[in-house]
DNA sequence: GCGGATCAC
DNA sequence: TATGGTGATCCGC
C-alpha cells in the first residue's frame, strides 16, 4: 500500500509526502504539472507553524487509517459472509428507491469571483488572475490555474507558482449582484431551484423539458446562454437523474461545457463505476485516504464491491451512503428550505498573548456577531468560542446559558469568562458563534413571514444589559394585539372543525416565547444566500465519516431502517443481548426498546402473513400479546417457534441510543431520511411550498399563539410530539409513533397515540384543537421523512367518544379504512400494531396538510 | 451538551 | 511576512 510510497520518497522527495488539498483533481488544472507544484508549496510551506501543524493532523489520520485497517483484518470470514448478506439486502432496497424520472440540472459559474472581477475590469483578461490577497486567495482564473494556482492557497505560494499572478481583492457585493442576475435566468427554468452558494444551484428540469419537448441537454444549452447574455459570464452544467450526479457531471466539461448523464440504469453504473471517489460531494480528502488506504476503495464501484467491509467498519448510516453512492443513488426531489442553526463570526489576527488585545478583538466580534444577529432577529443561548492558536490548533469551548439573547453585552460577558479560562495562550484566531436559537425559524422560511408581519417591532437593539429579559414583553408591546389578530385568523378558517373545537376562547395569549425577531426587508423573493462566500446555508448532512473504535459500530449507530429478508425463527437474545434475528444489540437493561423491538419483529410477521403471501399463519402465539395494550406487557421472547420457514419481508430499526434524541423540528426532517447524500441548500425564491403546505415552524408558530409549546423527539424511526401549556409547563397532549415502510406504500407514518389530558388544560374545550396541533406537527414530521401516508386507529372505547373520534379524523382528512374487531385473524397485525380495536383511517399527507393549510398559514391579511 | 474533525464553497 | 470565513454534520463522550 503506502509502504514504498512513504518510506523512499520521504527521504529523496520529501515534498511528496506533504499532502495538499491542492493536490486533488480539479477543473483547469489538467496540463499542471502537479509534482513541481506540489515541491514549490513543501519548500515554502515546510517549518511553518502551519505545515508542523498539517503534520500533527496527518499523523493522526494515518493512526486512524492503521486502526481501521487493523479493524478490517480481524474480521473474520464468517463476518464479512454476514455482512455481506445485510449488503445484498441493503442493495435490493436501494434499488427499490432508484427514481430515474426527474431530471436535475447542476450549474455552476466558473471561475466565479475571478471572472466577475474580469467583467468589471476586461484588461484583466487572458491575464493569470487570483482573488484575494497575498495571504489568501479565493479563487484564481483558469489562466492561473494552468500554473496550479487554485483557491484556498496562499497568494505568497500562488506567486511563487505564477509570478505574473495579478491579486484582485475581493468584493463581495459585486458577486451577489451577478449571482442574483443569474438566478433570475435559473427561475425561469425552475421556480424552486435550489440555490447552493453565490455559484451554484441545482434545477429540477423534469417540467420544463416535459413541457417543451426539449432534452436535458437541450435546456442546458439554452440557460447557460441566456446566463451568458444575462450576465456575461460562462457556466457549466450537468444533468443527470439526481443530484448527486448532476453535481459530479458539472464539473465534467468545465469551463463553459456541459455533460449530460441519460437516465438510464446501465449508463448510470457505467458512468458511476470508474469513478474516483473523491468526486462525490461529502468525500473530502481525510475520507478519500481512509477508504482507499485502509480499505482499498478508490471508485465508487469499489465501494459496491467492498460493501461487506464498509458496513462492518462504519457507522450504518455513513455505510448507506457509500453504498448509495456506489450505486449512482442521490436524492431526487426538492428538500424544503431549511432555516440556518447557527451564525458566527471569526477573525483572523497576528498571533498575540496579549491579553488586553485579545479581549479587544473578542470585543470587536462580539460587536459583530451581535449586530448579524439582530439584522437576522436571532436570539440564542449557546455560545461557542473558537480560538485557533499560534500553532493553528483549534479549540472550542461552549456554554449554553440560561435565557437566549443577541446583545453583545451578553455575548461579550460569557464569551470573556470562556477567553479568559484558556489564558494564557498565543492565538491567532478568535470566533463566536451562537446557536440554540429560540424557537421562531422564521429565516428562510418563506411562509413564515404571515405570522412575522401581525408582530410590531420594535427595536429590541440594544436591551441594556438588563441581563435577562430580553424577551417578547420588552419588545414587542404590540403582542396581544398581534397575537389575536392571528388567532382571529386561524379560528376563522376553522370552521369546519368547528363542532369540534367548539370554542377557543384562548384567553392567555402568551408570546412568553415569541422572539423579537423582524427581518423586515425579506423580499419577497430572496434565497436566504447572502453576502460573501460565507453565507451559504447548505449542509451536506450525510457526513460519511470515520468512526472509529467501536468493533461494532451496529450498536449504536443511526437509525435507518433497513429491509431483510429472513426466514422466520423465534426472536431470542444472544449472549443476552443481540437480537437472533437482525442483530441489532440491545442490553437487556433497555426494557422498553427491547419491547418495541420484539413487537416489532412479530408485528411484521403478522402483517406480512396477513397481506398476502403466505397464508400458514400461526395464531396461537399471537394472540396474547395482543392483550397487553402496546406498551406494557411484554411479549415472553416470542416463542413463535413455528417457524414456517416462509421468507417474511422483515423491517428493523436501529435504535440510536438508549433515550430520545432531542431535536428542534427542523432538525427533525432529516433524521430518518433513507438515502443519505444530500447536500441540500436552501430552496431558493421565497415561495417556500409550492403549494403553500404549512411548514413546521407555520405550526409552532400558529401553536404558541395558542399557548402551546410543543416539541418533537425522535428515537430512530419513532417520534413523540408534546404538547405543554407554555406557562405552566403542564403536559397538554402527546402524539407517537413511527415512521416506517408499509407495504406497497413506502414510507407512512404510523400515529400511535394521540393523547390529551384534558384535566391539565386551562380550556378544557378545545381539547382537540390541541389534538390538531400535536397531530399536524406529527404529520408534517412525516411529509418531512418523505412519508406519503398517515395512519392511524381510532380507538374504540365508547361509542360516543369512537363515533366522535371517527368524524373528527374524517373531517381532518382521514379516511377508513378498514375496522378492527378483533374477530378475524386479519386484524391481529393491526391489534397488535395499533394495540387494540377501532377504525383504522389513512390520510394522504399531503392532501392533509394542503387542507390545514388555511389554519396555520394565515393568508395575508 | 461539549469538543474535535471533516467538508463545502 | 504571510495559510480565510461561515455554516453544517457526525461521533464519542
Ligand atoms: N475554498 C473556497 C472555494 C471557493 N470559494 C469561492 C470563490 C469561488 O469563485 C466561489 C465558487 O467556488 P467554486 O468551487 O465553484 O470555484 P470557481 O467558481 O471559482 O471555479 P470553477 O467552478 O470554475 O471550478 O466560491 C472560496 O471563497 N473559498
Ligand atoms: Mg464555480
Amino acid at each position: 500500500m503506502d509502504n514504498g510510497e512513504s518510506s523512499t520518497n520521504n527521504s529523496s522527495r520529501p515534498w511528496e509526502s506533504y499532502n495538499t488539498v491542492f493536490t486533488n483533481a480539479k477543473a483547469g488544472m489538467e496540463g499542471v504539472d502537479k509534482e513541481k507544484v506540489q515541491r514549490i508549496v513543501y519548500e515554502l510551506s515546510k517549518g511553518s507553524k502551519y505545515f508542523q501543524n498539517e503534520e500533527r493532523k496527518e499523523t493522526l489520520m494515518k493512526q486512524k487509517i492503521e486502526h481501521m485497517h487493523d479493524r478490517s483484518a480481524k474480521l473474520s470470514s464468517s463476518d464479512l459472509s454476514n455482512y455481506q448478506k445485510v449488503v445484498d439486502r441493503r442493495i435490493l432496497e436501494l434499488e427499490a428507491t432508484r427514481d430515474l424520472s426527474r431530471i436535475w440540472l447542476h450549474v455552476d459559474m466558473d471561475a466565479f469571483y475571478a471572472a466577475v472581477e474580469t467583467l468589471s475590469n476586461p484588461s484583466l483578461g487572458g491575464k493569470p488572475m487570483a482573488v484575494g490577497g497575498l495571504s489568501m486567495i479565493s479563487t484564481a482564473n483558469y489562466e492561473a490555474r494552468k500554473f496550479g494556482v487554485r483557491a484556498a492557497m496562499p497568494g505568497f505560494i500562488a506567486r511563487k507558482l505564477c509570478p505574473d499572478l495579478i491579486f484582485v481583492p475581493v468584493d463581495f457585493t459585486k458577486y451577489t449582484h451577478y449571482s442574483e442576475l443569474a438566478r433570475k435566468v435559473f427561475r425561469n427554468y425552475d421556480p424552486q431551484f435550489i440555490a447552493g452558494s453565490l455559484d451554484e444551484a441545482y434545477l429540477d428540469i423534469t417540467e420544463v423539458c416535459r413541457e417543451r419537448g426539449l432534452s436535458g441537454g437541450e435546456i442546458a444549452e439554452e440557460l447557460r446562454s441566456s446566463v451568458y447574455s444575462e450576465t456575461g459570464l460562462t457556466c457549466s452544467a450537468g444533468v443527470a437523474a439526481n443530484r448527486l450526479l448532476a453535481k459530479v457531471c458539472s464539473d465534467i466539461n468545465k469551463p463553459n461545457g456541459q455533460f449530460i448523464l441519460q437516465n438510464d440504469r446501465s449508463t448510470v453504473m457505467t458512468f458511476i463505476s470508474s469513478l474516483p471517489i473523491r468526486k462525490i460531494g461529502g468525500i473530502g480528502k481525510v475520507t478519500e485516504h481512509i477508504l482507499k488506504d485502509a480499505l482499498g476503495i478508490k471508485t465508487c464501484e469499489d465501494m459496491v464491491q467492498k460493501g461487506s467491509l464498509l458496513y462492518a467498519l462504519f457507522s450504518q448510516s455513513s455505510a448507506d451512503f457509500f453504498l448509495s453512492v456506489g450505486l449512482g443513488l442521490g436524492e431526487t426531489d426538492t428538500p424544503q428550505a431549511r432555516s440556518r442553526k447557527s451564525i458566527s463570526c471569526e477573525r483572523t489576527f497576528s498571533a498575540t498573548e496579549d491579553e488586553k488585545l485579545l479581549y479587544s478583538k473578542l470585543a470587536e466580534i462580539a460587536e459583530m456577531l451581535s449586530d448579524d444577529m439582530k439584522k437576522e432577529g436571532l436570539i440564542a443561548r449557546t455560545l461557542t468560542l473558537k480560538l485557533k492558536t499560534a500553532t493553528f490548533e483549534i479549540r472550542s469551548r461552549a456554554v449554553s446559558l440560561k435565557r437566549y439573547t443577541c446583545s453583545s453585552e451578553d455575548i461579550l460577558k460569557h464569551a470573556t469568562k470562556l477567553l479568559k479560562a484558556e489564558l494564557p495562550v498565543s492565538v491567532r484566531l478568535i470566533g463566536l458563534r451562537m446557536s440554540q436559537f429560540s424557537d421562531e425559524i422564521r429565516h428562510s422560511d418563506p411562509s413564515q413571514e404571515t405570522i412575522t408581519k401581525f408582530i410590531v417591532q420594535k427595536d429590541f437593539s440594544r436591551q441594556n444589559l438588563d441581563d435577562n429579559k430580553i424577551d417578547a414583553s420588552k419588545n414587542c408591546l404590540s403582542n396581544d394585539e398581534s397575537m389575536s389578530l392571528s388567532f382571529d385568523t386561524h379560528e376563522t378558517s376553522y370552521d369546519q372543525l368547528k363542532d369540534v373545537l367548539e370554542n377557543e376562547e384562548q384567553s392567555q395569549l402568551d408570546a412568553n416565547k415569541v422572539p423579537p425577531n423582524q427581518e423586515c426587508t425579506r423580499k419577497e423573493e430572496r434565497p436566504q444566500v447572502l453576502e460573501g462566500d460565507a453565507l451559504l446555508i447548505k449542509h451536506k448532512e450525510y457526513k460519511p465519516d470515520t468512526s472509529h473504535s467501536m468493533n461494532d459500530n451496529s450498536s449504536a449507530q443511526n437509525s435507518e431502517p433497513v429491509t431483510l429478508f429472513l426466514p422466520i425463527e423465534p426472536l431470542f437474545w444472544i449472549d443476552g443481548y443481540k437480537c437472533n434475528l437482525c442483530g441489532i444489540e440491545l442490553p437487556p437493561s433497555f426494557v422498553e426498546e427491547r419491547q418495541e423491538h420484539s413487537d416489532f419483529h412479530l408485528a411484521q410477521r403478522l402483517q406480512n402473513e396477513e397481506s398476502g403471501s403466505s397464508s400458514s399463519t400461526t395464531p396461537t402465539s399471537k394472540r396474547r400479546i395482543l392483550g397487553k395494550e402496546k406498551a406494557n406487557s411484554k411479549p415472553k421472547k416470542q416463542k413463535q417457534s413455528e417457524k414456517d420457514d416462509a421468507t417474511c419481508h422483515l423491517v428493523l430499526y436501529y435504535p440510536h441510543t438508549i433515550s430520545f434524541q432531542e431535536r428542534t423540528p427542523e432538525e427533525m426532517k432529516m433524521a430518518l431520511n433513507l438515502i443519505p447524500p444530500k447536500l441540500n441548500l436552501s430552496p431558493s425564491n421565497s415561495l417556500g411550498e409550492p403549494k403553500s403546505l404549512p411548514s413546521m415552524s407555520d405550526i409552532l408558530t400558529s401553536s404558541r399563539a395558542r399557548n402551546l409549546d410543543l416539541k418533537i423527539q425522535t428515537l430512530g424511526p419513532f417520534f413523540r410530539v408534546t404538547g405543554k401549556n407554555a406557562d405552566t409547563g403542564g403536559e397538554i397532549g402527546r402524539a407517537e409513533g413511527v415512521v416506517r415502510p408499509w407495504f406497497g406504500q413506502g414510507l407512512v407514518l404510523h400515529l400511535d397515540t394521540i393523547r390529551l389530558t384534558k384535566e391539565t388544560m386551562k380550556m378544557d374545550k378545545s381539547v382537540l384543537g390541541v389534538g390538531l396541533y400535536v397531530g399536524a406537527v406529527a404529520i408534517r414530521h412525516g411529509y418531512d421523512c418523505g412519508c406519503r401516508t398517515a395512519q392511524l386507529l381510532a380507538i374504540y372505547d365508547s361509542d360516543l367518544y369512537h363515533s366522535k373520534l371517527v368524524r373528527f379524523y374524517r373531517r381532518i382528512g382521514f379516511e377508513e379504512v378498514k375496522e378492527v374487531s378483533g374477530s378475524l385473524i386479519g386484524d391481529m397485525a393491526d391489534m397488535l400494531v395499533w394495540g387494540g380495536v377501532g377504525t383504522r383511517m389513512d390520510a394522504n399527507i399531503h392532501h392533509l396538510l394542503l387542507k390545514w393549510s388555511k389554519v396555520f398559514l394565515k393568508s395575508n391579511v
